[in-house]
DNA sequence: CGACGTCGCGCAATAATATTTCCGATGGCA
DNA sequence: TGCCATCGGAAATATTATTGCGCGACGTCG
């Protein structure tokens, strides 16, 4: 599905991102088209899998979630089968919330919450006994300086 | 501002994380009240702070963003005024998605993505030669396993 | 026990938006 | 030049968002 996103689409990307929840008519009026061709492109954005979906922001730690942290997962057998399991593994534990296996000498790296300290210690334990696993080490985070998810677009001009 | 979420606020904020561009009138079906008094709760969860916000997801490989990699730092201070400074240094790299302050031996992990491995192998040069920073080791992210922006609810029933 | 205040729901009315339909302008191309 | 594909916008219609208001549940207190 061949596709080229002109300027007019970079800032409908770029406004949904900032506001998901916009109305189409603010977007076609910040996008400077009406809201008809608007709202095409915006589903034509969705149906082409630019736009994966649209997200709430929660506050994490309003809702009881002190503790951010990460985990780096050394694995026994790196074989695809393991691996596989693994990934089925850290992806029914609702604590895990992002999972990135690696080059190197760290097999997976993942980011977890938890209410508190000792529910985090729970789940460490249980990673560790899990099948397949060497070793965890673990880090907590102390502050968030930067999180963005935003996708920067323009990747012409970027300045690295 | 003390507040107390009912069963009702919890769906709607799972509703919400999971379809952020949901109209209110469906929001308020799945949650089995009518359209005025959802709105008028989302209204509240916003004004609390609960949520924070609304955003398009969008595919960043899609986008032309074909890696992610995390950097790990360590800073030669990590005096206050000095980390503070790394911080702004960070947030002023639009490649740069996160960065947290770790505790333990690494100072912060970093998250980025790049166009390729050339335009990244140009951050991380960068990185390496400002102010203030002693080493950076980096890792190519190899797959994905797990990336869930959700926040699990139900703080009570969790399993671990 | 009953009056009263608070809270949160839902109905109904209105204002805004989303969505569809259709038409016209534009530009590539034979 | 004439045809076709593409894309935007006006207008009409269907849905939603939003406001105003009354009602009933519930808890407190006299």
């Amino acid at each position: 599905m061949p596709y080229r996103l002109d300027a007019i689409d970079h800032r409908i990307l770029k406004e949904l991102q900032e506001d998901g929840r916009m109305t189409n008519v603010e977007l076609a009026r910040r996008v400077g088209i009406s809201p008809p061709p608007c709202l095409r492109r915006v589903r034509a954005l969705e149906e082409a899998g630019f736009i994966t979906g649209y997200r709430a922001l929660l506050d994490e730690k309003r809702l009881g979630y002190e503790v951010t942290a990460f985990a780096m997962v050394h694995l026994s057998s790196q074989a695809e089968a393991d691996l596989a399991a693994f990934e089925a593994y850290v992806r029914s534990k609702p604590l895990v919330r992002e999972c990135w296996m690696l080059s190197g000498e760290i097999d997976f790296l993942l980011k977890c919450v938890a209410p508190n300290l000792s529910t985090f210690q729970a789940l460490v334990a249980e990673l560790t006994g899990a099948p397949n696993v060497r070793n965890v080490k673990t880090t907590l985070t102390l502050r968030n300086s930067k999180n963005d998810p935003i996708v920067p677009l323009e990747l012409d001009r970027l300045a690295v």
